[in-house]
DNA sequence: CTGAAAGCGCTTACAG
DNA sequence: CTGAAAGCGCTTACAG
């Protein structure tokens, strides 16, 4: 910074033309003869000029950032969508900001972000307070809420279907013939959990059938673990649990076998949800559910990208279908 | 962002003071008096208005963001990297502007980057060619490599004792009884593998042994599982191998209970590197060496922050200690 | 196609 | 402490 920058004005001065042939040389679509802007660009070259993206912004309005809310990376969803988001939004000329956000520090972290112009926001966190996620609204700025679904607020949303993927595994409980069938949920406030436990009762119900017993897990390790126990200490043993993401999952496949000495599935069913990478590992070989990361995020950057381009765009709620991946962690019908 | 736009003479109108005075308000530091202070920020808040700090970026020169270059995410060692560095960077007042890299497209990122007048740059990729980091050292932005080491640049560094690492793996198998002991390597071309390779050899050395042979797994699951099929296919079938991190690892551990039939470590000892969460697994309980990602975050932030905000500081290289975690996937001594 | 000029929203000496 | 003014690096009508 400090002295060494070079700017328009110097590589205009060595071009020997104005300032704004410049400017116009690194517009795409500005008209430049194609002399004058060989000129500029070997000037530039020479200087080492890079155009600075930040005044750009400023003056155009665009800052081509785009934020992106995360609230933790230990569920091995989301560092895989944010790599793809990330290399998405930059093969269309945009760059990720990111923000991470703590239960007590979300208010903190939004004002901050809306400070910084971006042209569009993506909350990936599965618990961000309405009232914050409508101020981001409010600020006309187009909001996306990624794998998660807030009805009353003005934002888009982009999320897998829940409710079916719950369904679907309520039905491969039950056919299988299981008699104590478990759930435990994530955070209870979030609609992923919500949804998936929902879509759960509703298949169980279709079959004539009802949750044996349920606990939330709070879509951490230690919750995960503590609900297991409270569930599988019962006087009824479950036969089936199915817990809702894979990463709680993996927890709790560990405390069966190596604290309770159970074998899966022979003596208990175990399903996910997500299919994260370690799903498919040897050693937990999990049945569950894929939610579609690569597609969630093409309709994350088609939807708004279209808002920030286009302005007026009203807001779209894409739900994309999901799809049962059976493995061994299950008893099959 | 178009009309609805409020800027700070927007807030002195109705505050009736200066365009100056706003600014004040919201430079920490600047001086404004109490009363001056409290009509601003009354007007501010019925306003709504936010201080643009992509403008006070143009024009202070600093824009307190700091580009974070990573490869992928697959291997959990970063994610959670990502995570903390975000986290101690947003503390610190700054943010990570995040770029995706791939080996085809290095360069073009690169370029990209350097228009966004960032005030650091931490270049988390294994293998990002040494003439682009010089490039960008070569504009006065202050540069780190994390987790990696080329002297020759005029960079700071933060690694953590892989050479030592490796050495004390070495002991522990050649202590062991191990007969027959192996090495799949990483990416040839990255200093973190070729430490830990170096010092797990001198490791033997020093117990007068020598590696039965190795292989490279360009730190894939793929190029893994290949490498480990090659050692394993050998006459002499290996009792025992370092793989250069934990990612690697798993797989070859799958690949060696599945397709080989093998007990770890009873038929032979697994080690790895890294130590990311699912080493503790009950299903690898991996022994393997511990990065500490907290500290070289904090060695990071520390270390960029202060060339950042003092300019002249000169470079650092801090070589973190790394620690022994001994589970069960390696006969012991 | 080209240059001179106004302007984006802000910070920061300068003079009072 | 305060305001008027210059200036950061750029884009974009405007007139030629």
């Amino acid at each position: 910074m400090s002295k060494g920058t070079i700017t328009s004005v110097d590589v205009a001065r060595r071009a020997e033309v104005s300032q704004s042939a410049v400017s116009r040389t690194f517009s795409p679509g500005a008209s430049v003869s194609p002399k004058t802007r060989a000129r500029v660009l070997k000037a530039a070259e020479e200087l080492g000029y890079r155009p600075n993206v930040l005044a750009r912004a400023v003056i155009s309005g665009r800052s081509r950032l785009i934020a992106v809310l995360v609230a933790y990376l230990d569920n091995h969803f989301y560092p895989g969508v944010l790599e793809k988001l990330s290399r998405a939004l930059q093969g269309r000329g945009y760059q990720v900001l990111l923000f991470l956000t703590d239960p007590g520090n979300q208010d903190e972290v939004v004002q901050k972000m809306l400070q910084y112009q971006v042209d569009g926001i993506i909350m990936a966190t599965a618990t961000l307070s309405s009232d914050l996620a409508g101020q981001c609204a409010d600020t006309g700025t187009p909001v996306l809420l990624f794998n998660r679904y807030v009805p009353s607020l003005p934002v888009s949303s982009v999320t897998s279907d829940n409710l079916e993927g719950g369904r679907q595994l309520a039905h491969l409980l039950a056919d299988a013939g299981h008699q104590r069938i478990c759930f435990i949920a994530g955070q209870e406030d979030s609609s992923t959990s919500r949804d998936r436990g929902a879509g759960f009762f509703k298949g169980l119900a279709e079959r004539g059938r009802t949750v044996a017993a349920h606990a939330a897990g709070g879509y951490t390790t230690e919750g995960a673990i503590r609900a297991a126990r409270t569930l599988i200490d019962r006087k009824q043993r479950p036969d089936a649990i199915f817990v809702a993401n894979d990463h709680m999952a993996f927890a709790v496949m560990d405390l069966i076998r190596r604290d309770y000495g159970l074998r899966i599935p022979q003596d208990i069913s175990i399903v996910g949800y997500d299919n994260v990478p370690e799903a498919a590992w040897n050693s937990y070989n999990l049945t569950t559910v894929e939610q579609p990361g690569d597609a969630m995020v093409e309709a994350t950057v088609a939807i708004l990208l279209e808002q920030v381009e286009n302005q007026q765009v009203a807001r779209r709620a894409a739900i994309l279908p999901c799809r049962l991946v059976i493995r061994g962690s299950a008893r099959l019908p």
